[in-house]
DNA sequence: TATGAATGAGGCTTCATTCAT
DNA sequence: CATGAATGAAGCCTCATTCAT
């Protein structure tokens, strides 16, 4: 126990040092010694939890990714059965939050992924993502998806996407609370367009 | 005269030989030395025309959201007096395929940025076009809005954000089709929305 | 004698597990923590028994050419009262076949010695050898050298580096065979000119 | 003009510096950086001229080789014609002394070779050196070797080797000396006992 | 004005060795 | 006695930048 509670300390330790160093200066200050040095162990330490710089980025990365997964997932759970523009009201909200409550970590971790091919990381993000707001949708009380697939895309590609390019703007934070309003007007507009056109295809 | 051209093929030789680095190998093979090899100059000439690597960095990105930027106001120009729809489908529609016609080199300059503070590339940028959008939107035929700026920022951000993240998942040609449909449905609704309520907030 | 017994087979397995990773990948490979692991105990086992890595290594050495002395002695005191080709035939034998039946294990031995102070290990051994050979020699029933030391050690000194020189260029087991044959007759004859010229000072 | 010859100066300063450390304190305190220092240039310098250092080591022994086979050629070619036995003095002598008059340099060279992988170096200049002697024995005015590959293999080999046996183990000059008019004599006797058995056979 | 050899600071990584458990 | 995580000095190599030609 000692053991593995030491090592798991060291690696959080280690964890929180590249991000530090992230955010205070840029990702080309990052340098393993560096990390290692603020992170309170040698740098033969790290390499024994990260075969390289890279694996340590990666890891970062997974282990941010992960989180957030868990969460969106923790919201689309509790809102099983409830309505539709709760539904999104709550996914916004939270997704929102989660990525501006400690934006420079956020930004961090934008730039650390530059030189890294995080492809599987964002596919694997992607699609957990992906089952639990599917799950969530379907449940709606009040609503029934023709392609619930689809819809379920354009939701999340659109609120994630426009999360990402508020933060990138810098907007201030009244621009972003009218923004986020607008937001969730313009997703319950779409349910609500997407149910007059499946109305009318049935009809 | 013969010298500005040669001084311009010099430099465009330069970019496309950035361009091309970034592409085939990733930010980390991105030398000055390689740049000038495959530009066809010693690495003195490339220092002749930038100061340092960061300068070149920011000068392709520079030069690439300038003719973004006179892409988007051109097409705000012509959509001038045309419905709101109508505009939006076109401006989606000419942001996508900005993005989309050449995707190793929209990846490559996502990428370049990591290390480097393009905060003020960003911001000019974005003012030419919400100074575009909004001269459009504000023309439309059908459509007379209560708070435009608010819209504008929202309609920007959410094309915007969407479409980048639509690139970066890595959407196969058929979902990135559907979700480019589903944008345009979007949009349209919120419109409408819109208008309903300012009709609701008129009355 | 339990603790005894663990011990040489502890040290044993390092000795494998050492020749093992010399004959696989070259020297550069050969850790200590690699080494035990291999032999299957930790490094800490490895430096109870070593004080350091080259001392390993010079053990290593010394075991090897010990067993070499041992078995070139062994084939000098059977050969005791025969005739010089005999004995001569017999010795370019042994040393050919000890050098030549795990051959991998001799290039390891070689390219282990490289920065190692091991003078004083070729030097015990040569001295060993000598006395043997020179005792064998002086046995022999069929001649009788005017400088025995000098024979002795043209003798010792061109056999041995025919044989690794014939190693190290790789002949193929064709002509390794016929040098070897002609390696017994070039010894051959010098022993009879010896004897004509002896003859020769005598008249 | 300039250029080449202060290439050629450095590329020549950096082997004599890597020489020079070699032969002053071993194998291990070869790195690139003291060689370039000593050398009186930067590491960069000498990256430019070599990619890594087992290149620069490889580079070393292949010129060492290089020089060794021509000083041999030159030898065998002043020899046509010769008697066999003035050969085989010339060849020894002339092998012995380049072995011998520095010695550290060649001590250094044995070495250095330890983790190379140098089958290639060897075997260009066992071909040339073979080709020179195979010409030279072909061309005695005294003798008709029956199969002059063997023979020339065996004297070869057995010259060589000795020579380098006799360097190993670190004879005083006294020694080495009777040692080499042994060789003589032990060369001359092989070849007239091949004449002899030569003869035996056209009998 | 172009060239490209030279520079050298500094990054990444390894590995012999130690010592708390 | 064994273990193996931790240490950190030191090696290899890269690459942005300069400057003599």
């Amino acid at each position: 126990m000692p053991r593995q509670a030491r090592a798991e300390a060291t690696v959080d330790a280690i964890f929180e040092a590249t991000i530090q160093l992230l955010t205070r200066a840029g990702a080309d200050s990052l340098t393993t010694t560096r990390v290692a040095e603020r992170a309170g162990v040698s740098v033969g330490t790290l390499y024994q939890y990260f075969p390289n710089k890279q694996a340590l980025i990666y890891a970062l990365n997974e282990r941010y990714l992960e989180a957030l997964a868990k969460r969106i997932e923790a919201t689309c759970s509790a809102q099983a059965g409830q309505t539709a523009p709760n539904m999104l009201k709550t996914l916004i909200d939270t997704y929102w939050q989660a990525k501006t409550e400690r934006p420079e970590v956020t930004r961090a971790l934008y730039r650390s992924v530059a030189d890294l091919d995080n492809s599987a990381l964002i596919e694997t993000f992607a699609r957990r993502v992906d089952t639990a707001t599917t799950a969530m949708f379907a449940s709606a009380c009040d609503a029934d998806f023709a392609d619930l697939a689809s819809v379920n895309l354009t939701l999340v590609t659109v609120i994630f996407g426009t999360v990402r390019n508020a933060f990138e703007r810098g907007l201030d934070s009244g621009d972003a609370e009218k923004l986020q309003g607008q937001l969730h007007l313009m997703c319950d507009a779409y349910l609500k367009a997407l149910d007059r056109s499946s109305i009318a295809q049935t009809l």
